[in-house]
DNA sequence: CGTTGGATCTTCT
DNA sequence: GAAGATCCAACGC
């Protein structure tokens, strides 16, 4: 670590394999490509002094113009759905059931009303601040720490004050840390919690890690594993 | 271990 | 006024 190289190599390394998405990767049109695309990569939030993240494990797709699942079904601006026309890399956190903040990341151009909900991470940094945060401080690290979309944004710390921020950002982003998912590595399922969005319900827009342990346990209607 | 219902409040009708 | 992109504790087995 101490001679020339050492300090290149770590250097190089971080360049690598710690890059901040940007601004054109949240900016792809096609909102199931990208949902697949953020498996495996890292999300972070750096909020009161402490980090904490992990390995997006599991996310679901959701489209403005046609999918009626989605908040701005058939391109409908509400001051909620507002921050989903804007361009895509920034966070759309909006409270369900009156109790959890949960987090989507806005993608696709400015009028394309696309965002992808992320539903799972493995945990690996800051470990301890996301079990403080989840009244589980000093217990095992267990899936139910960040499998969920509520749980996840309670562990790390985001809440619907983080409505619209930017996530080219120091506050939350997600890295690219060269975990290269293989295709049949992902197993596309439909939906949570979407039964009221009729034939849209059948979408297999839930794209999720196969055989990993911290992805959240509704089995949803598995369509097949691509 | 599977099922059930309560919590809790913003958003849109 | 109703429903909701959820979670968890309390049951019953």
């Amino acid at each position: 670590m101490k001679n020339w190289y050492g300090w290149v190599n770590m250097i190089n390394s971080n360049m690598e394999t710690h890059a901040k998405l940007s601004a054109d990767f949240y900016q792809h049109p096609e909102v199931t490509w990208l949902s697949r695309a953020l498996l495996g990569k890292y999300l972070f939030t750096f909020k009161e002094g402490v980090l904490s993240g992990g390995m997006i494990v599991e996310t679901e797709a959701y489209c403005g113009a046609t999918d009626r699942a989605c908040h701005a079904h058939l391109n409908k601006r509400t001051e909620r759905t507002q921050v989903m026309f804007g361009p895509g890399g920034v966070a759309y956190v909006y409270l369900c059931y009156g109790i959890h903040a949960l987090f989507n990341i806005v993608t696709n151009q400015p009028g394309c009303a696309d965002a992808v909900l992320v539903r799972a991470i493995e945990p690996t940094y800051g470990i301890e601040a996301m079990q403080y945060r989840r009244n589980m401080a000093g217990g095992k690290v267990i899936p139910a720490l960040t499998s969920g979309p509520g749980r996840l944004s309670a562990a790390l710390g985001i809440s619907t004050a983080d409505y619209g921020s930017s996530l080219i950002s120091q506050t939350i982003w997600i890295e690219d840390r060269g975990v290269e998912i293989p295709e049949d590595n992902i197993v596309a399922t439909t939906r949570i919690g979407v039964e009221y969005a009729g034939p849209d319900a059948l979408l297999p827009w839930r794209f999720l890690l196969k055989d990993n342990k911290w992805v959240s346990k509704y089995p949803g209607r598995r369509i097949k594993d691509l």
